[in-house]
DNA sequence: ACAAAAGTGTTAAGTCTACACCCATGA
DNA sequence: TCATGGGTGTAGACTTAACACTTTTGT
């Protein structure tokens, strides 16, 4: 027996959520589409999957396509399966979300791409059903970081307290006293304080930290829990 | 335009992990496999997606095919789609986790199957990388049941507070105190105390409880978090 | 009358929340 | 010197954890 004869075979397509934060805002990268149907309409980063690429090489060499960047942090999000999803052929597209450091991005690969960072609350009308894509993305990387501290991976690898407050208020979409946050922070243990500071933000300047790697991949798992109101989960 | 030509179309399956419990101990229901690869060796009860239906449609196909039950708590966990997991063609599967109350379970249709409830503990090897999808099953009703009040579904319509006890000391694979357990349990609302007792696991009897269809929708998100070792989410 | 499981309250420890002032510096 | 953002501590409220005895009833 060499095959599963009288199975229909089908289109694989992996789309990826990428987000990036700018110190202001949480956006994700989008790229307009370069062929048909949809032309020119705006849509994620995405590509079929090949015969000889696992499910999560096809994912990273899509965000390396349009990025360059490899090793980041990318997560499987979920596979959605309608048979109306694209009108030329069924295709099923398993997505995944990225977190990058914004500052790594090298913006020259946009042109070929014709790729822009959009704030979440200003995302253009996607192709498919990418919409509902984007909105299981938001939900996840809120439900995530509630209790672990994948945050971090949108900052560089020195970061300020106020960076990282402005970072969760923005993916919380709530205000955080910051007297509760750095001490919330400041007891896991993960960060580690830097000599030097950041004088971008302030004339005194912030103290800049760095991630406790030991630490971080020992407490990935039950990290902690101070978003103010649970309620930023639900949606 | 008609099709995305030159790309490749692949097998697409969905595999069901199946939870039950039985009143002491969580179980997982697998069939032995009907046809060749592996014949006769333990499986998750799957099949292929077929040309007119959706994910969600085929898993619950599935479902039922194996169970007669419609309407139970069904869940998609995770896609594999690593190039060689199926020997004989390349086929990425979209697994899915169901809670089904066991005594709803026609046992029956198992003769057709040959399916079998096994606990946790003592999974058979499994064909493939099904070792692996029950891994991430597992892990994924403890994570989501620390939070989520899933668990419910296991049990049938009108249950005890022992019974309950008992099914979150078996998910959670550790000891609860039930002044404690009872006190949060009730705290959430969630619960209508009936007027009548379960009278056979002892001889004053417990009372039986019913979901409050009303708050349990409304207090999914955000349940509760009375797990007393966080570390029982880490495997 | 006794064995076996159900049911129920209190206290101390720990955690969380709210809140306000001083510091450092560049302009 | 002043405007701007950075940094820090405490007290009260609330939540959680630990703990033991009484009730019911079938045998």
């Amino acid at each position: 027996m060499q095959k599963y004869s009288k199975q229909t075979r089908l289109l694989l397509a992996v789309d990826c959520i990428i987000f990036g934060f700018d110190g202001d805002t949480l956006k994700i990268l989008l790229i307009k589409r370069s062929f048909e149907p949809q032309k020119d309409n705006w849509s994620l980063m995405g590509g079929f999957v090949q015969p000889k690429e696992s499910l999560d090489q096809a994912a990273n060499r899509i965000l390396k396509q349009l990025t360059e960047l490899q090793g980041v942090y990318l997560e499987q999000l979920h596979t959605f399966g309608n048979t109306k999803r694209d009108p030329i052929e069924r295709t099923v597209s398993v997505t995944y979300f990225a977190l990058i450091d914004i500052n790594k991005y090298q913006t020259q690969l946009s042109k070929d791409y014709h790729a822009e960072w959009f704030p979440l609350k200003r995302v253009p009308k996607l192709i498919f059903d990418q919409q509902e894509m984007v909105e299981a993305a938001k939900k996840r990387i809120r439900y995530k970081a509630a209790m672990h501290p994948i945050l971090f991976e949108l900052l560089p690898g020195k970061f300020t307290l106020p960076q990282l407050q402005t970072l969760y208020e923005s993916v919380f979409n709530t205000p955080i006293d910051k007297r509760n946050f750095s001490k919330r922070v400041l007891a896991t243990g993960l960060l580690i304080k830097q000599n030097d500071k950041d004088k971008a933000g302030s004339k005194r300047g912030a103290y800049y930290y760095q991630l406790n790697m030991q630490n971080y991949y020992a407490k990935f798992q039950a990290f902690m829990n101070f978003i103010p109101n649970p309620d930023s989960l639900l949606h």
